[in-house]
RNA sequence: GGGCCCUUAGCUCAACGGAUAGAGCAUCGGACUUCUAAUCCGAUUGUUGGGAGUUCGAUUCUCCCAGGGCCCGCCA
């Protein structure tokens, strides 16, 4: 895993150093900023534990290994250090280590952050999905922001990574949203329609029968399946389109979308029946064909096919999963609502029965987003008409304030979204403080280059000018690697946004303190430099997580 | 009955097994003639739900208990 940046050439000046005393490799070190009170006691920037997790790989002292590890960081580095407590390792910048991190974020500024892996995954992330029958809603949203941030994570991390849509465009959901269309479009015509019982009432399938109606008169003559069928593809067409919008108004891309026909269509469905039947995993009981998922732990065995001869939405992810395998994907992520958590471990199941590694499925569930207007939970039924879509929200609201608010908070934590509050007071969401400080260090560059001044020009002397809030904030730009490896490692976004904030806040509290322009030649060039390292690795940073990097608010 | 998640400051939430548990909001008090005050600085706020264990060290890991949310179909 070649390094990233300059706190990866340090580790690895640490790592080396076990490694020949030990003969064996402690692995890979991490680094955090040092807390505040070291940082102020110590005149710390930099903190890292390797000594505690060394010591109890190779039993021995951590103080004595801290003490050998202090020892073994070559001067050109440019860092001081001291060990302290029980095997704290402790490092101060000095003018080399700063000149070294402005020179990482300066030689390719927008692969600032970013990670070659020696051998990258070939990942699959599918989010979002949501049905074909009507709009996406807000129960989507979070699972949205969530899967695209995940797999921007992982891609910067240095995986190739493909971004999935998977359109559920098969089965009898769509069969009755067919039905309602059906009703819509006669009615539109003037023509006598009985909506059909569960039928999809939403408005948005009105609108799609007038459209159908308008554009395609003519369907009223064909026989009556000829013009289901003609109007099952025209609804379809239509929702994938409203899809594709809503996720764009999201700045929410994806690299495929990929239909549950098509699975249908190339056989996949049947070939993993076969395999899995070939594995002696299949047996039939009730008229139906049930798949041993107990064999892999799970608690009871699950029906494949039932005995009505129609396919459970389980054998289609095993097809799907097959499907994503076959074209070469050796890492598969799904997003998905706490509603699924029940079915991890027969997929797991299935997928092992396949002949797959376990480990190679990764089934991220995110907890329940409760939505509360005007004091009152907003509850959400498809069947009946009643959701707020995410595009209402979205344009209430702003696709930044949504996007920070959702991925700014662990997955495992259920979330209360308050709709009055956030059109009221977006003002206070945190991803104006973070866009805010990103504005303010753009347009002190703009400012220096009207002024004819040069950016990025780093020498050593320079880089002596900067005190303690200078080395604070370039420290946590030589973290932002590290972060954003953290935040992909465990596929947790909300450690970016916690990052991005401290990040923020440092730069907002140097730019307070000191003077940028203006002052003495050689203070201007280094603090102008920071500035610019600063907006750079912050810009990345909101890339990633999908955000505007705003140059006026 | 079983499973997943949660319980941390007045509120909403952070904290790869690490140092004195931190932010925002709220409350109170300060700071703009300058490169954007959507900012900054200071004050106040804790038995990390309860108990036991593991260890140099536990909010974090294990077990027990209490409370809350969600899920347990031959629906998708």
């Amino acid at each position: 895993m070649p390094g990233a940046g300059y706190l990866q050439a340090l580790g690895a000046s640490l790592r080396e150093a076990l490694q020949q005393q030990f003969g064996q490799d402690a692995g890979p070190v991490s680094w955090e900023a040092a807390p505040a009170s070291v940082r102020e006691a110590r005149h710390a920037d930099l903190t890292c534990h390797y000594a505690f997790h060394a010591a109890k790989l190779f039993h021995t002292n951590p103080r004595e290994l801290a003490y050998a590890l202090q020892a073994a960081i070559p001067d050109s580095l440019g860092v001081s250090t001291e060990v302290a407590g029980p095997g704290f390792l402790n490092f101060s910048l000095e003018a080399a280590s700063a000149k070294a991190i402005l020179r990482d974020v300066f030689q390719n500024p927008a692969g600032y952050g970013h990670w070659q892996q020696k051998q990258a995954r070939q990942v699959n992330v599918e989010f979002c999905s949501a049905n074909p029958t009507g709009p996406i809603h807000l129960g989507n949203a979070r699972g949205a922001c969530f899967g695209f941030v995940a797999a921007n994570l992982l891609e910067a991390w240095g995986h190739k990574v493909s971004r999935e849509y998977y359109f559920d465009d098969f089965g009898t959901q769509v069969d009755t949203f067919a039905l309602s269309l059906l009703a819509r479009y006669r009615e539109a015509l003037g023509q006598e329609s009985v909506f059909p019982e569960g039928g999809y009432q939403g408005e948005y399938v009105r609108e799609i029968g007038q459209r159908a109606a308008q554009g395609h008169f003519e369907w009223a003559g064909l026989p009556f399946k000829n013009l289901l069928v003609e109007l099952r593809r025209f609804g379809l067409q239509e929702m994938a389109r409203a899809h594709r919008q809503t996720m764009d108004g999201l700045g929410i891309r994806f690299d495929t979308w990929f239909s549950q026909s098509s699975l249908e269509r190339d056989g996949f469905l049947r070939r993993a029946q076969v395999q899995l039947e070939d594995g002696g995993f299949l047996y039939p009981r009730d008229g139906a064909l049930w798949f041993r998922s107990t064999a892999f732990g799970d608690d009871k065995d699950r029906v494949m096919i039932r005995s009505n001869g129609e396919p459970t939405y389980f054998a289609w992810d095993i097809a799907y999963n097959l499907h994503k395998r076959e074209r070469g994907f050796d890492w598969i992520i799904d997003v998905w609502g706490p509603d699924h958590h029940g079915y991890v471990m027969r997929n797991k199941a299935a997928f092992q029965a396949l002949g797959y590694n376990a480990d190679d499925l990764t089934l991220l569930i995110y907890q329940l987003v409760r939505w509360f207007e005007q004091g009152e939970e907003v509850k959400m039924s498809k069947r009946t008409g009643e959701f707020l879509t995410l595009d209402e929200v979205t344009e209430a609201i702003g696709r930044d304030a949504i996007l920070f608010f959702l991925l700014d908070r662990s997955p495992d934590s259920t979330l209360d979204f308050n709709l009055d509050l956030a059109r009221q007071q977006s003002l206070s969401n945190p991803v104006f403080y973070v866009q805010y400080a990103y504005t303010r260090a753009f347009s002190v560059e703009r400012e220096a280059i009207q002024r004819g001044l040069a950016i990025g020009e780093i020498d050593l002397e320079t880089c002596q000018a900067y005190g303690p809030a200078e080395h604070r904030l370039l420290a946590k730009i030589a973290l932002a690697p590290e972060e954003i490896a953290t935040a992909a490692a465990s596929l947790l976004p909300h450690r970016l946004t916690g990052f991005s904030k401290e990040l923020s806040g440092d730069f907002h509290s140097f730019y307070h303190d000191h003077r940028i322009l203006g002052v003495d030649a050689s203070l201007q060039q280094a603090r102008l430099n920071l500035v610019s390292a600063f907006r750079i690795t912050l810009g990345n940073i909101l890339t990633l997580l999908g955000l505007s990097a705003p140059e006026t608010m």
